[in-house]
DNA sequence: CAGAAGTGATAATGCGCATTAGCATCGCCA
DNA sequence: TGGCGATGCTAATGCGCATTATCACTTCTG
């Protein structure tokens, strides 16, 4: 039935086959009948006949380069997304991002090509494929904001996941700092008055939110004492002597690695955990298994994140749209996971 | 430093910053130094020069059109690929891929926009985007087996991941077979001698080699009792009153799903789990949780899956390369993960 | 019956790039 | 001095498609 052939098929081919121009064949397959070109029901419906009898179809790179968009989403991940250490950040985002493109007809162009450069990746080297796709979306903990500026100076439709603080970048983020302020709401109810927060090493926008919550939480209760310190992670037993001198009753920690390694730690130390000293994780990176604690912490709706941003930039893509300043920077309230490492504290 | 302007960067605005020809551009760009057209260095380097000036990138489109492959890769997966049910199988291939395209520099093309017809995905339909890719990766248990013929007519370049039985598909697989013969083995080891088989109804490549495995290793065995049959996971109460009434020792179950189901059930009749009724998992597909069970099952190498498809993938893309048949349709063995489901048998 | 308005198409052009044929210039040897 | 090979580039073309301008022909209309 299908004319597979060695030849490709081409409109030119169609045209011959079906007797009309080249020019008659995009025009019945754009639907363009405007007052400019009219094309009669029996010549259209004449080329349509001979095209299902054939296995054509239309050359995205032609398409592209007369100028029409071709549906081609560009995704690309700071960090490389599947592997191990952060699969458990990447693969609800995808799924969401695969959920919604499905629903819009995208295909996803997801740019593994890209060169890593001190740790990360980078959006702009050469032979980039960024031209090939309609739009992009940017995900990681950590974006170059100059590659930013660069995306906004040129125009290039994009939004980025997670909050950025890039004038005139496009983004759906999380609101950590609601949610950490929520958490500490939480602990103080429970009756702790001694909090202690270790935070990432890290000016990524994500981290700085959760300080920032978490600061202006405590300081609306005048008789809470707090500690607070940073860490990248390669001390933590030295991390745990300096927080166990403050004597919290509950340890906000941002990764959820290090919590589960502090947790170890303090109960080596001979420290009870929860009952002497509930930890709450704030982060969301973590290695294999990490959560087998089943930590009390904040629970970012990944997949929702993923399909809001796909839903964003096809409507920056639609040109009968324009979305207004508040749906192009957008944050998802934070949800909540129970664990059980939130306790009441100790009498 | 960089001109990112309003206008874009093409070869035609680089030869003039150059004070050089377009074509000129293009063979810098290319390395094309032959006989034919010689580029002294001088020229070379003030092309280049410019070139690192500016934000310009060749468009892929346009290379793709005239002719130059693109580093592309189309990933199909029949069956949509991250929504949970497919997770855990979907994860770990495309970690594979991922890894394997970013050492080869090529970018993915995911064609999620692929329709859904009864069930599965149709990979040829209007306006599909797989001539954007040099090639294309077709993931899913079950894959149509026109379209899988038309790919070969058209000679477009393609590796199937799972053993495909359509003339011509190259493909990298898991020799299910071997892998359930050994644990057959392995039961008969334990001194098992009533062995049933609860196969899924269906006919794709796997569940077949997985079922002849069993056969044949049973074989090869003559004191040994065998009962099989098929479920489409619909009436496992009345599957396993049927086994029940057989009294095997062990039962080799397809889905983990089902797995997890029937040794509910079988717990419920009162029939001890693994002491009296031994269970080995060979299927791959679960849902969340299902493996919760620590049951002794086939673990099939689907990192390395997706990234020996890649690979084979590029090799025939690559011009130079004339691959084997062997490699290119090739299996690769199955591990076995030792779980606490198979036991030897009650005295 | 001349001209206007409408109908059904097509030729031509450009998108950005790779590639080939070929032109102009120069040095060199006879 | 004439011719010939080597050198350094460019003009021209085509990839497959979308789009615009235009053309040939038909039917009204005054």
């Amino acid at each position: 039935m299908t004319a597979p052939g060695k030849t490709k098929m081409t409109q030119r081919r169609i045209a011959e086959l079906a007797g009309v121009s080249q020019a008659t064949v995009s025009l019945v397959l754009n639907g363009k009948a405007d007052s400019d070109a009219r094309i009669p029901e029996a010549t259209r419906q004449r080329v349509l006949d001979v095209i299902a009898g054939t296995s054509y179809v239309a050359d995205p790179a032609a398409r592209r380069l007369a100028g029409v968009g071709n549906k081609i989403l560009g995704v690309f991940t700071y960090e490389p997304a599947f592997p191990s250490g952060s699969i458990d950040f990447y693969t609800p985002l995808l799924t969401g991002i695969e959920a919604e493109a499905e629903q819009h007809g995208c295909d996803l162009l997801v740019f593994t090509s890209a060169p890593v450069e001190n740790g990360r990746r980078r959006l702009f080297h050469e032979n980039n494929r960024l031209g090939l796709a309609d739009g992009a979306l940017l995900l990681g903990r950590e974006m170059d904001p100059v590659e930013l500026e660069r995306l906004v100076d040129m125009q290039f439709p994009f939004v980025a996941i997670g909050r950025r603080d890039v004038a005139g970048v496009p983004y759906v983020g999380v609101d950590y700092a609601a949610g950490t302020a929520e958490l500490v709401r939480r602990a103080v109810a429970l009756g702790h008055r001694r909090l202690a927060l270790l935070h990432l090493d890290s000016t990524a926008e994500s981290v700085l939110d959760r300080q920032r919550g978490f600061r202006e939480e405590v300081a609306s209760h005048p008789d809470i004492r707090v500690w607070s310190g940073s860490t990248r992670g390669d001390d933590l037993v030295g991390a745990w002597t300096r927080i166990r001198d403050f004597r919290p009753t509950v340890l906000f920690v941002e990764s959820p690695d290090h919590a589960a390694e502090l947790r170890r730690i303090a109960i080596e130390d001979g420290v009870e955990i929860p009952r002497e000293v509930s930890i709450v994780v704030l982060g969301e990176v973590a290695v294999h298994d990490a959560l087998a604690v089943d930590f009390t912490r904040l629970s970012p709706p990944r997949v929702q994140l993923g399909a809001d941003a796909v839903a964003l930039l096809t409507r920056i893509l639609d040109p009968d749209d324009e979305p207004a300043d508040a749906d192009l920077r957008r944050l998802l309230g934070c949800d909540i996971t129970d664990g059980s490492t939130l306790v009441a504290v100790a009498e």
